[in-house]
DNA sequence: TAAGAGTTAGTGAACATTCACCAACTCTTA
DNA sequence: TAAGAGTTGGTGAATGTTCACTAACTCTTA
């Protein structure tokens, strides 16, 4: 499952990548400005990716991978099921603040349809921020913490939404407001109201 | 307010570029494709509209126009907010699954930061779903049948992200699942939510 | 001395848009 | 009522630009 290891410069090619979709979006993501951005000629990022696709999909493989890791610890740090789901999201509020540009490369449906594989990329991440949400809300259920009126899925899907918009409104405001501020809010207002 | 009568050619010309929009996405958008859909030259689109901008701004226009109509003819046919919010909810459901190329051109930001118009555009589509979807939330909230722990934005945000996570995975399925299945489930789910 | 990482200078394809031109109409008016 | 003039909606060819990608080269360094 683990992509192949990226190396260093590959590394800095992704970060130019995110730094172009958060200023340009996924149109200003060409090759001539991933160059320009590394400061070297076009025909160099060949010689550390052999294509366009490939660079996107290991920039999401990175984003994957890393989710996944953050994701695990900070579940694995607290006990009670509200905490831990406030937990989650504050690491990701957390972690898009430092790194806005991958909020484009992940909630963007633009790169998708692209290719297949970008396509099962950005699903794959998906499913990973599932595979560490379902569970918390279950024990959540299962204690009798949160909600049993809906099902987990339904659950799971209504609070997976308001993180999205809340994502796709920091973004159409460029980046302009305070995420944490206004993600802690909304994520208190979930709380509340999946609360039993 | 209302944008400039669109002729019947060019409405053509919208329904067309809305079946590629479902078909092959934003990038399948092209004038090329356009034509051979309408099944005539390339440069006779130009007859028509003046720019590939124009078409979809046009598009995006006749898409607010009609959920605005829409949307105010069925809030008025009902009295209960609970029954006011599940009516626009099955409406909305309705027009989608009747026209599932439209689901691309709302709810796509691969179609913004294209240009500012556009952009402009699409963010107008989410304010009329507000300006219908706020007053009914406000009124069931004032009766007390709506939950008032959390504020009427919140409750907002949380109603209109459970339905666009709904439309894009809907899209991502390809439309192959039945929606209207789908999307009153769901519907169910909020609304057991959010009632006292 | 050979591989790794960069360069310059290209390639063909796709793109939106514009060009001159034309056929079929619908008015106006002599 | 028919010729003239204007309009509408079409055509194929060509435009300049941008795109991802490549071939052939030149450094640097281990």
């Amino acid at each position: 499952m683990a992509a192949t290891a990226i190396s260093s410069r590959q590394f800095e090619i992704i970060e130019a990548a995110g730094r172009i979709l958060s200023t340009s979006g996924v149109n200003g993501l060409t090759i001539k400005n991933l160059a320009q951005e590394m400061k070297f000629s076009e025909s160099a990022i060949y010689r550390h990716f052999s294509s366009k696709e490939e660079i996107v999909v290991a920039m999401l493989g990175y984003l994957a991978e890393n989710m996944d890791e953050r994701l695990q610890k900070v579940a694995s740090t607290h006990n009670k099921p509200a905490e831990k789901l406030e937990a989650i999201f504050l690491d990701q509020i957390a972690f898009f603040s430092k790194n806005p540009h991958f909020v484009v490369a992940v909630f963007s449906d633009g790169l998708m349809e692209v290719s297949q594989k970008i396509n099962a990329a950005i699903l794959h991440i998906m499913q990973v921020k599932m595979k560490h949400l379902m569970p918390v809300i279950v024990e959540g259920q299962q204690q009798g913490l949160f909600t049993n009126t809906i099902t987990t899925e339904e659950l799971t899907h209504i609070v997976m939404g308001s993180f999205r918009l809340q994502m796709f409104k920091w973004r159409i405001a460029n980046f302009q407001f305070d995420l944490h501020r206004q993600g802690t809010n909304m994520l208190q207002a979930i709380l509340t109201l999946i609360k039993n």
